[in-house]
DNA sequence: ATGGAATTGTTATATTATAACATTGTTTTT
DNA sequence: AAAAACAATGTTATAATATAACAATTCCAT
């Protein structure tokens, strides 16, 4: 007797949660995704998605690099008076709770998440020439992570792992100009 | 015709930098060799380990806890009158590039590397109840990571990984406690 | 000993973040 | 609808982290 298994080929499950984006991609789209989940997430849990919460969100996911606190307290001066620093910390510290938000430790800096809902901390390559960020989620890398350390008796429960390179666009645009 | 190969067994190479040492341990012993390999370095590559330099690396090394800049200016004014902010960062700057010291960006603060010399940006393994640090320098960690980047077109040129979570002492205490 | 380079000192200020309490806004209860 | 309870934001002050710019000192090679 036979048993014919269909081998599943195995689904390369997508790990890249937020990809370096073509120069002529339309932003405009990732900011409306950006605030159409963060709506639907805080909805769905209870929370309230306030103007100000919103505005900090967009100004965040104003481009793909990290955004600095400072920087963002800025444009909202510019836009309604009064902020103080407390206002945007705060903001970011909700979004993050959130899972909306991630800061990249070594920049002292924020960006939006590309799948907020999956909890989960990043991993992220940050190009050193265009600054942007790109965000994965690997399992694999996780696991690794995991496993080396539980060798040592050492129980994970949070990990933050930051890349610095070039990004795609970047070695292209290098290799044109040599 | 047959040829023997000799399965060469894979030989662990130890990925432990900086490992949790026992409470036990003499710590004074750690604080030597960290001092003598610096004399050694900085000898090597014609840099000069001035008393302050050495003071510094001393108080990084003065647990397996990060330390902190301003704790370091601190311990530097009790100690010899004058002292600014920047004494204090430009000598961990110096003892940064020479290999001697890493930042852990998560915490903004300091601690000695387990195996200068030989440049690396480790991973890190930072117990969230007793604070201690311990550094991993893995190789197939950063392989799986620069392949991971690969796929997405990124040339990886260094790598922040702090890992947060339990060590093994704190996690045998807390079964006690139980 | 002297000129040049490296190191350290000094003063001022920039950048990042939080504490503590007051006010306003929103929901729930009555 | 009024009041109570809670969440969110405003406000003031200050803490914590880090660098810029220039002066003084120390060290080393000649």
């Amino acid at each position: 007797m036979f048993f014919i298994i269909k081998q599943k080929k195995r689904v390369h499950k997508n790990t890249v949660i937020r990809p370096f984006k073509a120069a002529s991609h339309r932003h405009q789209d990732c900011l409306d995704a950006a605030i159409v989940m963060a709506r639907r997430l805080c909805d769905a849990s209870g929370q309230r998605f306030t103007r100000l919460r919103q505005r900090v969100l967009e100004l965040v996911w104003r481009s793909h690099e990290p955004v600095k606190a400072y920087d963002i307290l800025e444009e909202l001066r510019d836009e309604h008076g009064a902020a103080a620093p407390p206002t945007v910390y705060r903001v970011l510290d909700f979004l993050r709770a959130q899972g909306l938000v991630h800061k990249i430790e070594s920049l002292n800096a924020y960006v939006g998440c590309g799948d907020p809902g999956a909890a989960h901390s990043g991993q992220f390559l940050i190009c050193r020439d265009c600054a942007r960020v790109a965000e994965m989620d690997d399992p694999e890398l996780r696991a690794l992570l995991r496993q080396k350390a539980a060798r040592l008796g050492f129980e994970v429960d949070g990990q933050i792992i930051e890349i610095n390179g070039r990004c795609h666009e970047c070695l292209q645009q290098k290799g044109e100009n040599q």
